[in-house]
RNA sequence: GGGUUCGUAGCUCAGCCAGGUAGAGUACCGGACUUUUAAUCCGGCUGUCCGGGGUCCGAAUCCCCGCGAACCCGCCA
């Protein structure tokens, strides 16, 4: 077998970008600049997906700068998309706004001027708490200023050869009969509802009629305003089908990346990019879309969407990125409890690009290094970080809730699992400590509990009010039990369930000075006053 | 109708995209420890990698043909 050639850092990253290269080059197009391009949506709350197209085409960017090119990220915000849908747990008055301009819908929360600048805001948010570096583009902006006009008009002078193409290649009919673009209403303020129907190209005009449209099932009935619209100024825009086209060309994007639910957009984009345009087409990824997992209870904030935002509750900026670079194709559902296995993984792509662990095989280790360096974007750190094993965090921070810091980092030390306290444990505590809080949380237990044991846990509770060394408890407990006529395995269940709310546990002993007797006695006294 | 992904231990899945000894968690079995349950620690077992063909010195991995499941498109952006 021929020795394999590591590509740059050895990942699909590489790849791709190597590729990217090679056809540029065969291209002949400058290569001073290359420039990257990622959509955001602005009519939803982001989910951690929608990260993944910035993040990913992110990665392109710095692959190619490793190579030696210069590059840059471009973020599109859709944000004079019309507002097709009221997403669940939004208030019902933006009914009023269907089909307007997200961007011309007030914020239901408040914070931003805007429907669509708050969505996006999130988005560029969870953008920049990643360390992602992009240049910021509105759509609203891109075609107030006409950045679009020489295409849109190329556009539209073509509609009847690209109406009968768009057929073709993907069925649909409409483009047939009108423009591919979409004027917003001078009258009703609304996007769709207004149907261009004559380009006056001289003019650099649409005429359009208000007469209504249907988005899904919804009729929505138009104003009946018959109105012209200027292409170069007036607010308006193109049709998906044909709107990357214009971008690619106008902001000359060699790169975009894209959820296979816009397969056939894209596939009409590209045709009309290479013969309406004139602009070789953008190579492209495409990657599967990422699901949330079904019959998961998350917190009861809007909707069951994992963001990225809530996803930092829990897990590290590079859980994410390793989430979202470790590979493009394959994953589909994606929940939080992804997180626990990201946070080791990252660790031990850590482990071995500090030669901690050594693997087999030469490519693989080369593979798994590179895979370190982009989750952390092309610097990793001179060190390794202090790390302790996720899943012990959450079952200690299950255990102490209050004083949660000093306690947890207090058995880790007595454990051996770390030396000394660090703002990087510190960190981890309290991430382990949220992941606890919100998904391990013990349901209540409605505790049955007899005369006899009552006796007994009260005998239990005078015992703890004097301190004594945990062989001694876990005995004096068992001999309570005995004394009052309990059956051990009963009287340790209770007092799991009043003090875990489980049936079973850790040894009790040792457990209970764990958290403190004081706590234990106070929690069991609590449970009994309030049974009675 | 068009397209994509997935199928690996009893269960949940990783490994596949750049071929090189079949993996983890859980479950199960055994041992240690414990004056109860449990936890913990140590050791062990577990495979038609969906089926069939092809390429290759070598295939879970790449290619082709099937079977099964899920999803996307066939409104719209």
């Amino acid at each position: 077998m021929e020795e394999q050639k590591i590509i740059g850092k050895g990942t699909w990253i590489d790849k791709l970008a190597s590729e990217l290269l090679e056809k540029e080059k065969y291209l002949g197009r400058d290569t001073g600049m290359i420039r990257v391009e990622s959509g955001l949506g602005a009519s939803g709350i982001p989910h951690i997906g929608s990260l993944g197209d910035a993040v990913r085409a992110y990665g392109v960017k710095i692959a190619l700068e490793n190579f030696g090119f210069r590059s840059e990220l471009v973020a599109y915000s859709d944000d004079l998309d019309g507002l097709r849908k009221i997403p669940e747990g939004f208030p019902d008055w933006l009914k009023e706004h269907i089909a307007k301009p997200v961007s011309f819908i007030p914020d239901p929360f408040g914070c931003h001027d805007s429907y669509g600048l708050h969505m996006s805001s999130l988005l560029l948010d969870g953008l920049d708490k990643l360390g992602i570096k992009y240049k910021f583009q509105r759509g609203v902006d891109t075609y107030r200023s006409g950045l679009l006009k020489d295409q849109i008009h190329s556009i539209l002078i073509n509609s009847k050869k690209i109406g009968e193409k768009i057929a073709e290649l993907v069925g649909q009919e409409k483009y047939q009969e009108s423009l591919p673009y979409f004027p917003v209403c001078a009258n009703c303020g609304r996007l769709y509802t207004a149907i261009a129907y004559e380009y006056l190209s001289d003019e650099k005009k649409i005429k359009y009629k208000c007469s209504g449209t249907t988005i899904g099932s919804k009729v929505l009935e138009g104003c009946g305003h018959d109105g012209i619209t200027d292409i170069t100024k007036d607010l308006g825009k193109l049709a998906w089908k044909v709107e990357f086209a214009a971008r690619w060309q106008a902001f000359d994007i060699r790169f975009e990346a894209y959820g296979k639910d816009i397969m056939d957009s894209v596939k009409v984009n590209d045709w009309v990019s290479d013969e309406i345009l004139n602009f070789h087409h953008p190579m492209h990824v495409r990657y599967e879309m990422f699901l949330d997992k079904g019959g998961k209870k998350i917190s009861k904030s809007l909707g069951n969407v994992v963001t990225s935002q809530a996803w930092l509750r829990y897990g590290t900026v590079k859980s994410i990125l390793l989430l979202l670079y470790k590979r493009i194709t394959g994953t589909r559902e994606v929940g939080f409890d992804d997180i626990p296995a990201l946070m080791s993984e990252y660790h031990e792509l850590e482990n071995i690009y500090f030669g901690k662990i050594k693997l087999d095989n030469e490519n693989k280790t080369i593979r798994a290094k590179g895979l370190y360096e982009y989750v952390n974007l092309l610097s990793p750190p001179k060190n390794p970080t202090p790390y302790v094993n996720y899943r012990l965090l959450v079952q200690l921070c299950m255990i102490f809730r209050e004083d949660r810091i000093s306690k947890v980092t207090k058995k880790l030390i007595e454990y051996r699992t770390i030396k000394e306290s660090s703002s990087e444990i510190d960190d981890l505590i309290m991430l382990a400590g949220n992941y606890a809080d919100d998904f391990d949380k013990p349901t209540k237990v409605e505790v049955q509990i007899d005369d006899m044991s009552k006796k007994a846990l009260i005998e239990l509770i005078k015992i703890l009010s004097v301190e004594s060394e945990p062989d001694d408890l876990q005995n004096t407990i068992y001999n309570i039990a005995k004394s009052n006529g309990i059956q051990p395995k009963d009287f340790f269940r209770i007092l799991y369930q009043i003090i875990l709310a489980s049936d079973r546990g850790p040894k009790l002993g040792p457990f209970i000075l764990d958290i403190g007797w004081k706590k234990a006695a106070l929690t069991i006294s609590e449970h009994l006053n309030h049974g009675t």
